[in-house]
DNA sequence: TTGATCAACTTTTTT
DNA sequence: AGTTGATCAA
């Protein structure tokens, strides 16, 4: 009992002697609050209030679990201890697999992590009643936003039948006008039936995704009254571990199971709740004391971490906050620091982002050298993953040694890229972008020369890389050495074709790194250790991937990969070794429940810190979330929260940075946090200058760039609407499509347009030579230039062409009753810009007696009139049709149209010279960089996502 | 005050 | 290919 209570503050000892009825422990940060749950589970059992199988512990994370159980066993004498400590995931699974046989669930049930219940709605997307959330040119689309959108809503313990009585009632006052339209009633029917089928698959397939691992164990003890009671029975205490971070349907679980001895124990701090993103619900440990009035409370003060200084400028920042315990329910949390004095927390404030990472590098030096510090005592805290970067950049220039933890993607890293390619190529020989990809790594080492040279051979033939590559003796261009490379990889690639028809997909993969011994190559360098890991990791996700699909085979496997990428799935790159000593580099949220010495808070600028809003894709109704809405803006109170939790993670020094000049046009301002913390004003707030030294040293460090092998033929350049539009989205892509035109697979929606387009054309052509044509006529046309490939399914296939057909028959009654016909259909036209030569065609043509009007055609998603306005005036190729008409006609069009033939939209462009104008400007920037041979990728977020090169572009973004 | 246009950013994370 | 806040012109 003595070591129980050993080195315990007055506050903390009461806390863990509490024995009866409910108590609620306040732990500011750094006050020992897993001390004092960890002792007190230990109190417990050896004051004999409960055996050690009558406690419940719940924490959030898996390491939180472990380092609690560690702690409560070397405190406990008997050695193992049967406590139930756990995560509130884990408990809710063990409850199901002993009882879920009750709820008609199947006790052998599968655990389906998030991108896995994105797969598996991918999987059913044609079972679900959806429409608008299934796009049919782009079905996909909503997937993520739906499960998130479900996810979400189990937090909030809303069912479907829940769901649907409120889209119900949502519809009866849209029918009495109470209620803004925009199908608002009809899509929440929609979310509501979807969800309730989502539920009904999952049960049906012996699934439970994560949130159903709360959500049916409420179902359970709900419904059940003889289980309730057992687990009632049972559980003598419970203690709820970062209470602020439990959602509304945790609480009620927890709520339900200790109803009966009432001896619930929930400990956190309100000022640390900072997971609001993922359901967590503030509003549980601000209202507790409502729920439990005769809850016992105890507020830890003292601090064991931070210097009082530092305490007091959290404290200044928090403050600002009205959703809070002090203000809410008039309890002080002022914290006593570890010591009281200590170094003043600093700021500084730069000229840019680099000069800003450079000096926080050099700082980390200094300190280390003067004050004894090793590497591990410093941490650079950002708000995203993202930032990080720079800072990352400046360590490696001082050769500091540094861990980050979390760097997403997995997925984008060389050697993931290679290993996808290589199954691309194993399910798909014709797959040539990824054939392509394996070819030019360093694997194989074909020159890219030779290579490009067998593609524009393949584009002449119009064959694959494979079939070219298969008849590479027959080409006099290529090197002999070369070829010998070329028919080594296709022997390599044959072996595993013929291996994976009676293998695993890892064992295909497994089998590939030893043949090209690539894997040997790797391990003779510590320094690829990083690259070994991430190996390790992907053959990880395939091997669960073999055990959750009907048939472990590379095809299956590999658009399975592909899926889970495209849905989001990115896991992070492999980590450093743990005991090495290197700065830690990570976010604040990662951060939460560490500690450093010396803390940097970095790139506290407006827009990063606090970070932007941003909604979700399908938001939840307000009306359904059952915790009160809090008052005061949620979102900045949100982010100072994270921003005091940064604070707090100091032992001795704490330094704020940020910085002007983002790399942006526009400079940025210093947090409004740095400002509310240090009660600065804003003309004490100067950036420091770079010095001249400085910024030449980093053009030293800049990768000089790659030689391109692409000729741009001298004399007249020939460009088209659309090779201009590519090369605006990224020059990278313009060479890949237009200069070494990489053959693509075809895409559905491509196919769809194409399909759409000829029969439109071809119904005017024969209408302007005087030709009736029927709608049958149309139909046909429209028959024949369909193409069955890169549809999901065959069902979206089969909806996509009706749909097709419903386009095209609102078309045609359309046109029949107009008695006017298009002057021009699918003409040519061509003009010269100083040196270039712009050639296009028209889709349609209108002479009016008041001017032309040039029409394009469009298939697309676009409803609204506005937003059709809107990419009419974005639209570069409209402007450069208008300026060919300019050209051709002397004067300018009356107006550009886009006409939206699924949805009857059409986006006009009145403001025709501006535009035309404007866009001289844009063709001369593009015809520059193309002579000047400027391929520099742009990757941006929604450029590389809807890039067919993304598998073979090591600049592609997500 | 309103509308058009520009520019920036596409999070944070657990099971 | 989407949204939002800022900024400028009308």
């Amino acid at each position: 009992m003595d070591e129980i209570l050993k080195d315990l503050n007055t506050k903390q000892r009461e806390a863990v002697t509490h024995t009866e009825g409910p108590l609620i422990i306040i732990a500011g940060a750094g006050t020992g609050k897993t001390k004092v749950i960890t002792r007190r589970i230990a109190y417990l059992i050896a004051k004999k209030e409960a055996k050690p199988e009558e406690i419940l512990a719940l924490t959030f994370t898996d390491k939180a679990a472990e380092e609690m159980e560690e702690r409560v066993d070397l405190l406990v004498p008997y050695g193992y201890v049967n406590v139930w400590i756990s995560t509130f995931h884990s408990f809710g699974a063990k409850i199901l697999r002993d009882y879920g046989l009750e709820i008609g669930l199947d006790t052998g049930f599968r655990i389906l992590t998030p991108p896995e219940a994105v797969i598996f709605v991918r999987e059913h997307l044609f079972d679900l009643p959806l429409s608008y959330y299934r796009p049919l040119g782009n079905p996909t689309k909503f997937i993520n936003a739906l499960v998130n959108l479900i996810s979400r809503t189990k937090d909030e313990d809303v069912t479907p039948e829940e769901y649907l009585n409120y889209a119900n009632s949502i519809s009866c006052r849209e029918q009495a006008c109470l209620f803004p339209t925009d199908d608002f009633a009809e899509k929440s029917l929609e979310i509501a039936k979807c969800y309730a089928d989502y539920e009904r698959l999952l049960a049906e397939n012996g699934l439970v995704d994560m949130a159903g691992l709360i959500t049916l164990p409420l179902k359970l003890l709900r419904t059940r009254p003889n289980i309730l009671e057992k687990l009632q029975n049972r559980f003598r205490y419970i203690l709820v571990d970062e209470f602020q971070d439990t959602n509304y349907a945790q609480f009620q679980l927890v709520k339900l199971l200790s109803a009966k001895h009432r001896n619930i124990t929930v400990t956190g701090d309100d000022d640390q709740s900072i997971y609001k993103f993922r359901g967590a619900a503030i509003s549980n440990i601000l209202s507790y004391t409502e729920e439990y009035p005769d809850t016992k409370e105890v507020v830890l003060k003292k601090n064991y971490r931070s210097t009082q200084i530092i305490l007091d400028t959290a404290r200044r920042l928090i403050t600002q906050n009205t959703n809070r315990l002090e203000t809410k329910r008039n309890i002080d949390k002022r914290i006593i620091g570890r010591k009281a004095e200590g170094l003043k927390v600093e700021h500084f404030h730069y000229d840019t982002i680099e000069s800003e990472a450079d000096s926080v590098a050099r700082m980390i030096e200094e300190r280390k050298n003067d004050r004894g510090y090793s590497y591990n005592d410093f941490a650079i805290l950002v708000r995203t993953n993202f930032i990080a970067d720079p800072f990352l950049r400046s360590l490696n220039m001082r050769d500091i040694s540094w861990k980050f933890t979390g760097n997403q993607g997995l997925y984008d890293t060389e050697e993931i890229k290679l290993l996808m390619n290589f199954l691309h190529v194993i399910s798909n020989i014709n797959d040539t972008s990824s054939l392509y990809g394996v070819a030019s790594s360093d694997l194989y080492g074909i020159d890219p020369v030779d290579l490009v040279r067998c593609i524009g051979y393949a584009n002449r033939k119009k064959r694959s890389l494979w079939y070219v590559f298969s008849r590479v003796d027959d080409n006099g261009d290529i090197s002999d050495t070369c070829k010998e490379k070329i028919k080594h990889l296709l022997k390599d690639m044959e072996y595993h074709i013929r291996l994976s028809t009676t293998s695993s997909a890892g064992k295909v993969i497994y089998e590939f790194l030893h043949r090209t011994k690539w894997l040997k190559t790797l391990a003779t360098d510590p320094k690829n250790e990083r690259i070994l890991k991430n190996i390790a990791k992907f053959l990880e996700i395939v091997q669960r991937l073999g055990e959750t699909i009907k048939r472990d085979r590379v095809p299956f496997m590999s658009s399975y990969l592909d899926l889970l990428k495209e849905s989001g799935d990115n896991p992070p790159v492999a980590e450093a070794e743990f005991d090495v000593d290197a700065v830690n580099v990570l976010t604040v949220h990662k951060a939460k429940g560490l500690e450093f010495k010396v803390v940097f808070l970095a790139s506290l600028v407006s827009q990063i810190f606090p970070h932007d809003r941003k909604s979700e894709q399908i938001e939840l109704p307000d009306e359904l979330i059952k915790e009160p809405i809090p008052g005061g803006d949620f979102h900045i109170e949100e982010e100072r929260r994270l921003f005091y939790v940064g604070m707090t993670r100091t032992k001795d020094e704490l330094i704020l940075t940020s910085s002007r000049d983002h790399g942006g046009k526009k400079p940025k301002k210093v947090s409004q946090f740095v400002i509310e913390a240090l009660d600065l004003r804003k003309e004490e707030i100067i950036p420091q200058k770079t010095t001249p030294l400085k910024m030449i040293e980093r053009y030293g460090l800049v990768k000089e760039k790659e030689v391109d092998y692409i000729t741009v033929s001298g004399g007249m350049l020939v460009l088209s609407p659309l090779q201009i539009d590519d090369y605006l989205t990224c020059p990278l892509k313009y060479k890949y499509i237009h200069r070494i035109r990489m053959p693509l697979p075809k895409h559905h929606a491509i196919i769809y347009g194409s399909a759409i387009h000829k029969s439109v054309a071809n119904y005017f052509k024969l209408r302007m030579e005087g030709k009736r044509v029927s709608f049958e006529d149309i139909v046909r046309v429209f028959e024949n230039s369909w193409v069955s490939e890169g549809f999901l399914t065959r069902e979206h296939e089969e909806r996509r062409f009706a749909q097709g057909k419903e386009t095209l028959r609102r078309f045609f009654e359309k046109e029949e009753k107009k008695t006017t016909l298009p002057t021009y259909v699918e003409e040519r036209f061509s003009f010269r810009l100083d040196d270039v030569k712009i050639e296009g065609r028209w889709d349609r043509v209108d002479m009016l007696d008041e001017g032309g009007v040039i029409i394009d055609y469009k298939t697309g998603d676009v409803r609204d009139k506005k937003k059709a306005d809107t990419k009419a005036r974005q639209s570069v190729q409209l402007s450069i049709y208008g300026l060919g008409y300019k050209e051709r006609f002397g004067t300018f069009p009356l107006r550009l149209e886009l006409h939206f033939l699924d949805t009857g939209v059409v986006g006009e462009l009145k403001k025709v010279e501006k535009y035309t104008e404007k866009v001289k400007e844009t063709i001369a920037e593009v015809v520059k960089g193309i002579r000047e041979k400027e391929f520099d990728p742009s990757p941006g977020y929604f450029a590389c996502e809807y890039c067919a090169y993304r598998g073979i572009c090591s600049y592609s973004k997500g």
